[in-house]
DNA sequence: TCTGACACTGTACCCTGGTACAGGGTGCAT
DNA sequence: ATGCACCCTGTACCAGGGTACAGTGTCAGA
């Protein structure tokens, strides 16, 4: 079965926790993966991407239901109407205000570490 | 007594509640105040940079711990030590990584508004 | 075929970052 | 002199995001 990742690889491969996983797949993260006979989680190789975007956006601060918001309009883009693009752009501000935020604290950085030559 | 601000009026110019200032103050992100003779906490107007950049980063993901450290970097470039230098590089690595990941999903979300077209 | 590492479920627990009282004092505006 | 809004302390509680069992089943290699 190298086709489908069991809890346990998907974990080595993301750095997120096996029971993390669980967590986010209550919480509809992710999707109820399909199971072997036996009833272990059979992950398509696909949710990586989706596993990495999560970490990365709960690490710039956005809570597991504003990642899932992400998620919903990154899956949905067939779904173009107004209402998903009005979301998006909402999203989008929000996104270059941190980067303006990031921006500050990186020059206060630089300054700092050119002060302490 | 314009000089400086109650717990109130620094809530109200930073959008931080009263209850988190005095949480802040117990963990040491903010120092503690002079007191009136009754008691009241006055804050020299010097703290709302400071409070400001605390919202800044905690809405950024960073943890009050390592804003913590943060605000000692800034506070500390009189002890110009190779430590403190090697400390900002740091943070300053985890920073700039952090506006490559905003940035890919600044891309993801500009791609998707577009597509909305 | 047995043993060790992993998987399953459910439930309990934990840390972080606050928020919400309760029970009292202050201060200014009318 | 009396509200009313605000401040004080301490303690209790809460939500989010996991983490840790306990008890049991599975599977791959020696």
């Amino acid at each position: 079965m190298m086709e489908s990742l069991t809890r346990g690889q998907l974990a080595k491969k993301t750095g997120i926790g096996t029971e993390a996983l669980r967590f986010y797949e209550r919480k509809g993260l992710i999707p109820d993966p399909p199971r072997s006979e036996s009833g272990y989680r059979l992950y398509p190789a696909l949710v990586l991407g989706r596993l990495r975007f999560i970490k990365r956006a709960k690490n710039l601060g956005f809570s597991l239901e504003e990642i899932s918001d992400l998620l919903q309009l990154r899956v949905d883009p067939s779904t173009t109407s107004a209402q998903v693009r009005e979301k998006a752009e909402a999203k989008l501000e929000e996104v270059v205000s941190k980067m303006r935020d990031l921006e500050k604290i990186r020059n206060a950085l630089e300054k700092l570490t050119a002060a302490c030559r």
